[in-house]
DNA sequence: ACCTGAACACCGTTCAAGT
DNA sequence: ACCTGAACACCGTTCAAGT
């Protein structure tokens, strides 16, 4: 009987190495970097692993919690290390930004992977150190880490079907044309509703935040 | 030549009214509520109203274009009178969370349709008549709405799917298991993170978010 | 101008069958 | 246990052709 061979179907692809749910999460974090979430999907996800989409499904029990293992991946290099809170928070907000889809799905996702751990627990160590009153806090800290994502999501650097820009697009000039006899608060704000840079805005959101979190019982 | 006759193929149902914008969007409102957004795609839109997909390209742009109509409509008959902001933005809340979905697609949006303008003139009107600068007015009410939007995504009542009380239990399970070496901050506000009501809560965010905007210059 | 059938280019997930 | 082909049940959008 002779021995038996490996296969030599694929001949122009490495030896497919086996499968497991980290070798998943790193193909997927490939594509995440390089095309954006949309890509992500089962099937390129498969075909890149050199397999059907059903083969996946061992590994991951569907598309939400792959992309919570990919904020879970991307959080992974994130220095915690900050003084400041809004430096953190807006760092952590600059890392969503390039991923705006991320951001949203992540929205309704409750993540709770380990690095996602570390960064509430960061953040409440900043609270405590700033005097933060524990309740405060911990229902504070929520507050911000939901208008981080939510930010990162309206706000995308990303094109990702171009959709995020009409939309400031319209709204501006919604508030542009918005007749002063119908709506005279924002014709007395005209202006200010649309100033600012996205940083600018930011960073004072924080601050903001953070103000009220630390003054609200 | 005998007069020409209307064809009477569809024999079951009433005559087919001629479509139109608002049409179309008071059918898609209906499956709104009827079914969540998850239904209200454009094949069954289409079938609803007796043609098909192509068809309804004449009167909305896109799907997202028809979510933000969907929002206007929804806020058509929403009451702007109330005397304190956070009672207006916790009834938007509210409303919102009825539509998970929808708030989740609207977070992306940029809503500028006309209810929506008022709701924003509203919110407006009020912190100006609590003496906020106007600045800090202008730049607190994106923050506000926002926050409206991204608590309803994230913590909408319908099951729709049921992925997000399986991430909420997730977080609390991950919460509660967090080694103390690890995660001291998180485990010494152990309970607080995951303690309240939602509608408390709710009121507290909004609260801690007008005081700082308030305050924050 | 308004409307349409048919196609294009995809999705996530399940399941029976294989190894 | 792990893996797969094939199917199920869908999507949004475009476009050439009709009225």
């Amino acid at each position: 009987m002779p021995p038996r061979r490996t296969p030599v179907s694929r001949r122009d692809r490495p030896a497919k190495p086996p499968l497991s749910r980290d070798g998943v999460v790193a193909v997927a974090l490939g594509i995440l970097r390089e095309e954006g979430l949309e890509r992500v999907t089962m099937r390129r996800l498969a075909s890149e692993l050199d397999t059907g989409p059903a083969s996946l499904y061992v590994y991951v029990q569907n598309v939400a919690e792959l992309h919570g293992a990919l904020l879970d991946a991307l959080l992974a290099d994130f220095p915690l290390d900050a003084s400041d809170p809004v430096d953190l928070l807006v760092d952590y907000t600059t890392l969503l930004m390039e991923y705006p889809s991320l951001a949203r799905s992540v929205l309704t996702l409750w993540p709770s992977g380990p690095n996602y751990l570390s960064l509430i627990d960061a953040i409440l160590g900043l609270l405590r150190a700033a005097g933060t009153p524990s309740r405060q806090a911990a229902w504070g800290v929520d507050v911000l880490l939901q208008h981080a994502t939510a930010s990162a999501a309206e706000h995308g650097t990303r094109r990702e079907s171009g959709e995020a820009e009409g939309g400031w697009e319209g709204l501006r000039a919604a508030v542009r044309d918005a007749p002063n006899t119908e709506y005279p608060h924002i014709a007395a704000h005209r202006d200010e509703l649309v100033s600012g840079a996205g940083e600018e805005r930011l960073r004072w959101a924080f601050a903001a935040l953070l103000r009220g979190i630390a003054a609200t019982s």
